[in-house]
RNA sequence: GGGCUAGUAGCUCAGAUGGUUAGAGCGUCCGGCUGAUAACCGGGAGGUCGGUGGUUCGAAUCCACCCUGGCCCA
């Protein structure tokens, strides 16, 4: 209203004086008719410029470019520089793509993690990462290139490669960032860089020389359209009808003057099947009775040998099931065991070689199943064919189905020999010294370790980090010391992509030779093969560490990891430093949909992380994050999000509340001693202290849910039974009196302490609270500490007094519900209205007669009155009296209206305006 | 197909070693307040504890099987 500056504010002493009448209206007469409208302007109500509705989204962006500005990380890690080291290695994102909810909530997790530890006064750095090379970018980049119609050489395509991997660095770094996780922004650590490429190079040589690679013939699955070996995380499985099914057990059969040979159990659908009329059993054998038997393969002059394999089942075909060593990963191990050799006429583009004769060579496998039926069928071999639905697996990128081939590739020895043990001993080992959160994490990647096969490390692609092997022609193969520790020196000075361009004599020391031949390196080939990603980020730990820095305190990622990063990077570890790399390892399960599913774009049931963002603010995601079980799944959608925005208005409008009510509250000077504060003050002192121990010990346990329905509670019960209660003599006692000074006391240490609680988790709001927060502090929340311990707040016997007040409280309310249910609108009686008198055992009664000067206030009525009696009764009527025009209260007659000049208000309130009067604090 | 894991009110979570009518907060409904107001206070309703069958005097809690999800693997 235009009035309220014309009126002008008296010039007042104190900053009571100024918060409270800056707003105030017009002069008006005093006292006067209008008296009731005038002491409203006398009545000390919340003033806060921190707004009620957030808008998080609009105020969030400024808010984080001010951090980022004044490097608040930076400042908050300075002023840690001597205090004790907590390290959370961040495990890299693939860089492609925008980032996802999983993303979103473990960049969330690590940063409650660290800015937990900052406040809680360690050395806690972020140091975001990235792993840049591998497959995923070099398909997507040749695809773009081929749409262009271009093909381009390695170097070419290493080139693309590493500006594609910028470009979503870049990109995923903006959308962490807006996240308010906070970090190393400016200096992450990336695979691709060439240090790290050294570093990575190096932790390759420094496992060769100690004699963990090796070269070898293995099965590998094969991609035919990427042309390249797969790891088994790049293989995912689909349901394809494929299987065609060859036979040998044990009925033998005549039909006409042929023998055949299947599964008796089978042999009676099999001879439906096949048409047979007449077939006659010539004999039944046990399978054992084959043993040795070598058959006549059907299509070329080559013997085959009966094995045994526990693959072989009776469900479908004929309990006959044709082996390739060469093939399959079941069927190379049953090869193996028979000492089969591991045929393979297939080349890496998926086509048979032309080993297997004129009709098939140049065949695409998976499309020359027909021409091999047509073959057997000529052949007289063929009986039947069936389709079976089968589990066949696809590669992760084309989606095309792999196959399987023997071919040559580098390897880690899982079990290579280590000082009287073996990696893989001393690998399981090592998992025992590691906090595993949840503990079943253990139980999940041990089996894992103790189980998995030898480490492919080769790739047949150009996206990485060259695998630093020769080849002199007279068949030896170059990897030693010296030749590494060249290899290794040269690519950190100038990138991996030197291992693409030079020559073999520019990579090895001036003097090398081979040292089998004595051949100088210009006639040596270089491997061609570069590094699995997953040891890249392996040896992450490698490249972000010195020695003296490990293990790191911990590492907290997606369960799946425990088969990707945790694993990779424990075997390089134990293979270089003999102990895991982390000390604990937090995991958290994956964000499905609101029906339980998981995300996925066929589904069309994706949330992105930005529509939350954008649409209700970083710090609700956050606050959803900190909510929910993440050791579990986690359902995201509409209603959680709601549920959770709700709980944000909670905390915030809480928050807002203590502020509002500290607008004229100094702490240096007006905090009062705990012994002066009334016993609901203390009660509520002790409870926050409680609160506290809770809170922190739910942070220390990672259970961040906890966290937040511990503080909403806690906010909840304060506002219902204190909050509540303080009001009549936060509006309305004496501004500067003790009682008041007393519940300011009190909001104060709730204020300051539950927002540096929230930190972690609302980082943009309790900043935001901490603007608005009186007395001295730091400018940012984020660069205090956590809320000390006050022991002297706690008071168990006080706390169990008002439990039972709390209790009482409890029959009151109901008492007062009853009272009004059955009357009419106009009959019924404000609570705040009502004379109430309590019959209470002796228990109760003595507790409630300790606390006889604060039940009122207490119970929120007029008047209180206690009797003894058996057990707690309540019985409520409407307080004789007169009601306070300024307080609303109803007084009993003889504390009514006896000030002079102030008739229709309680000598309470008429003192306070009298008191205000004569400071000159007065409207008008 | 195998390993690990989950399924408690609409939502998010509690519910040692099996034992009174399974709890909390939010939401919902009803009421109050209108001096925290797109707030605040009070009260009520809501659950065959995924299903079935067992063990037991007694099970959300133990066993078996099944269903529906999730991660990893084959």
């Amino acid at each position: 209203m235009a009035g309220a500056k014309s009126s002008g504010t008296t010039e007042l002493p104190s900053r009571w004086g100024r918060g409270l009448f800056c707003f105030l209206g017009p002069a008006v007469g005093w006292p006067g008719v209008e008296a009731d409208m005038d002491y409203r302007k006398t009545v000390n109500l919340p003033q806060t410029e921190f707004a009620q509705r957030a808008g998080l989204a609009q105020s969030e962006p400024p808010r984080l470019a001010r951090w980022l500005a004044e490097d608040l990380y930076g400042q908050g890690l300075a002023r840690r520089a001597d205090a004790p080291r907590y390290v959370l290695h961040d495990g890299p994102p693939y860089s492609n793509g925008n980032i996802h909810m999983g993303h979103a909530l473990n960049k969330i997790l690590k940063d409650i993690v660290t800015r937990y530890r900052d406040l809680r006064g360690c050395y806690a750095p972020y140091r975001p990462g990235w792993d840049n090379h591998g497959l995923p970018i070099e398909y997507a980049v040749t695809r773009e290139f081929e749409e262009q119609g271009k093909q381009l050489d390695p170097l070419a395509l290493r080139h693309a490669c590493r500006e594609y991997a910028q470009r979503w660095i870049d990109t995923q770094r903006e959308q962490f960032k807006r996240l308010g996780v906070r970090g190393d922004w400016d200096k992450p650590y990336l695979t691709m860089a060439h240090e790290f490429e050294a570093d990575i190079l190096h932790a390759f040589a420094e496992l060769a020389k100690a004699g963990y690679i090796y070269r070898g013939e293995r099965i590998v699955q094969w991609a035919p359209t990427l042309q390249t070996a797969l790891a088994d995380a790049e293989i995912e499985y689909r349901e394809k009808a494929i299987a065609l099914r060859e036979d040998i057990d044990y009925r033998v059969m005549r039909v006409g003057d042929r023998h055949y040979m299947m599964a008796d159990y089978l042999a009676e659908t099999l001879a439906g099947k096949f048409g047979w009329t007449g077939a006659e059993t010539v004999k039944v054998l046990p399978g054992s009775a084959f043993a040795g038997v070598v058959t006549q393969h059907p299509l070329y002059e080559r013997p085959s040998p009966i094995v045994y394999a526990d693959y072989v089942t009776l469900e479908d075909g004929t309990g006959c099931v044709h082996t390739a060593p060469g093939h399959g990963k079941d069927d190379f191990e049953t090869g193996r065991k028979n000492g089969l050799k591991a045929y393979c006429p297939v080349d890496g583009r998926g086509c048979f070689t032309p080993e297997v004769g004129d009709r098939l060579a140049g065949r695409f496998v998976f499309k020359a199943n027909d021409e091999v039926c047509a073959m057997l069928a000529e052949a007289g071999a063929l009986l039947a064919k069936e389709s079976f639905a089968h589990q066949y697996p696809h590669d992760w990128r084309a989606h095309q189905p792999i196959i399987f081939r023997a071919t040559t590739q580098w390897f880690m020895n899982i079990d290579h020999e280590v000082e009287g043990s073996t990696h893989r001993r001393r690998a399981v080992a090592a998992t025992d010294t590691v906090d595993w959160h949840p503990a079943e994490g253990h139980d999940r990647i041990r089996p894992m370790i103790e189980n998995r096969p030898d480490w492919c490390l080769s790739r047949q692609r150009a996206w990485g980090v060259g695998i630093p092997a020769f080849y002199c022609d007279c068949g030896h193969t170059v990897l030693d010391q010296a030749s590494l520790d060249s290899v290794v020196a040269v690519v950190r000075e100038q990138g991996s992509d030197a291992w693409f361009e030079l020559a073999p004599e520019a990579l090895l020391p001036a003097d090398y030779v081979c040292p089998a031949c004595g051949a100088a390196p210009a006639t040596f080939t270089k491997e061609t093969d570069v590094l699995d990603v997953w040891f890249d980020s392996g040896s992450t730990h490698q490249a972000c560490y010195a020695k003296d820095e490990l293990p790191v305190d911990l590492y907290f990622e997606g369960s799946d990891q425990h088969r990707g990063w945790f694993n990779s990077s424990l075997m390089v570890s134990v293979g270089l430093d003999g102990r895991a790399p982390y000390r604990a390892v937090v995991t958290h399960g994956f964000v499905l949909d609101q029906e339980g599913k998981a995300m996925s774009k066929s589904l069309g049931n994706v949330v992105a992380p930005s529509q939350i963002v954008d649409e209700f603010g970083a710090d609700v995601l956050r606050l959803w994050v900190a909510s929910v079980d993440f050791y579990q799944d986690m359902r995201m959608g509409k209603e959680v999000i709601a549920r959770v925005t709700d709980t944000y208005r909670n905390l915030r409008n809480s928050l807002r509340f203590l502020l509002g009510n500290l607008h004229d509250f100094d702490p240096a000077t007006d905090c009062l001693p705990i012994p002066e504060l009334s016993g609901l003050d203390r009660y509520v002192l002790h409870r926050l202290e409680r609160l506290k121990q809770a809170v922190a010990t739910a942070y220390e346990e990672f259970a961040f849910h906890r966290v937040v329905t511990a503080m909403q509670a806690f906010a909840i019960e304060v506002s219902a039974t204190y909050l509540d209660v303080a009001k009549d003599e936060l509006y309305c006692g004496l501004p500067w009196g003790k009682a008041r000074r007393g519940l300011q006391t009190v909001l104060y240490a709730l204020c300051s302490e539950l927002t540096r609680m929230l930190a972690p988790v609302l980082a943009f709001t309790a900043d935001e609270v901490w603007e608005h927060l009186p007395g001295a502090h730091a400018a940012s929340v984020h660069l205090e500490d956590w809320p000390a311990a006050v022991p002297e707040r706690l008071d168990d016997s006080l706390a169990a007094d008002f439990e039972a007040l709390l209790a009482v409280r409890n029959q009151v309310k109901a008492a007062q519900e009853t009272f009004n249910a059955d009357k009419s609108k106009a009959e019924r009686v404000n609570p705040l209205e009502m004379a109430i008198t309590i019959t209470a055992d002796a228990n109760n009664a003595a507790v409630l007669a300790r606390w006889a000067g604060e039940i009122r206030a207490l119970f929120v009525v007029s008047s209180v009155e206690v009797v003894p009696g058996d057990e707690v009764g309540v019985v409520c009527a409407r307080a004789a009296g007169q009601r306070c025009a300024r307080s609303w209260r109803v007084f009993p007659d003889a504390d009514f209206g006896n000030i002079a000049g102030h008739e229709t208000l309680s000598d309470r309130d008429a003192l306070v305006v009298e008191a205000l009067a004569e400071r000159g604090l007065l409207p008008g």
